[in-house]
DNA sequence: TATTGTTATACTCTATAACTATA
DNA sequence: TATAGTTATAGAGTATAACAATA
């Protein structure tokens, strides 16, 4: 990036603006109503990750570690997650998915799609040709 | 919008995760520290569209009203925005912002410009093209 | 002494329910 | 009777500070 035109700065504002009303709308409209957006998200990071520790959870969400442990908590006592000791040091736990947690999100995944089906109604082919390419990017600054 | 290949699926996936890590980021990292996110967005729905009453502005920040109540409260409180009766319609409220509002949104921008050109040194001039792209899609998107 | 994770506590933001005033 | 806004109260989610165990 190489310098900031008066549109980037517009854009930016707007973008923000955005995020914060969508995340307001994806904290109620849950596809799984017993889940946080965040433990959602754990779950996502856990699928695509194998297991990680709570720290490093806490990293790639953008939380606290205290938080971490409260969603690992939560995550565990309903059965979506196990918790391992590390084999090396013993400080750290390993967070792994459980079988549960893997047919949770693919029933997830189901209803995610009567609900996009819904929204898509509303924006064109070009539309979410733009969304499909911009997600990989706002994935890119949300952890820059 | 006509079908929902696999890949849209998976963007909105990535999309939902990212929107919601950017939104805890946003929460901190603000250019003022002294206002929420959602007072910056009314602040700026404000400025684009002159006045409005509460209930509209709930509508548009898709908040319950006695959040937004609250909210320009606050705002009110800190001189930052005006309460007016409505000259119809004596149950309902104008609210408008201030010079003083003005002023403030000018001096954010200057900071949110400083923030940005520190991220902008992660991403590509062709990465930035598509967030600049994306932003009047997710905001259609947010209040769909 | 530094680091990982946890416990205890408090704060911010938003929601729901009940109330007031006006239409 | 319906609607706009408000007040009172509660809940979800996250943070900070203090602590325990291990490196």
């Amino acid at each position: 990036m190489t310098k900031l035109s008066e549109d980037d700065l517009a854009a930016v504002s707007s973008l923000r603006s955005a995020v914060m009303r969508l995340s307001r709308r994806l904290r109620h409209q849950r596809v799984d109503e017993s889940l946080s957006p965040t433990e959602m998200s754990v779950l996502g990071t856990l699928a695509r990750c194998g297991s990680a520790t709570p720290g490093e959870l806490a990293r790639k969400e953008h939380v606290q570690p205290p938080s971490m442990t409260r969603i690992v908590a939560m995550l565990e006592g309903k059965g979506l997650v196990r918790r391992e000791p590390h084999p090396e040091d013993r400080r750290q736990v390993v967070v792994s998915q459980t079988e549960q947690a893997e047919a949770m999100l693919a029933e997830s995944r189901r209803k995610r799609n009567v609900w996009l089906a819904q929204l898509a109604e509303g924006l064109t082919d070009e539309e979410w040709a733009t969304l499909r390419d911009a997600a990989p990017v706002l994935e890119k600054l949300a952890h820059l």
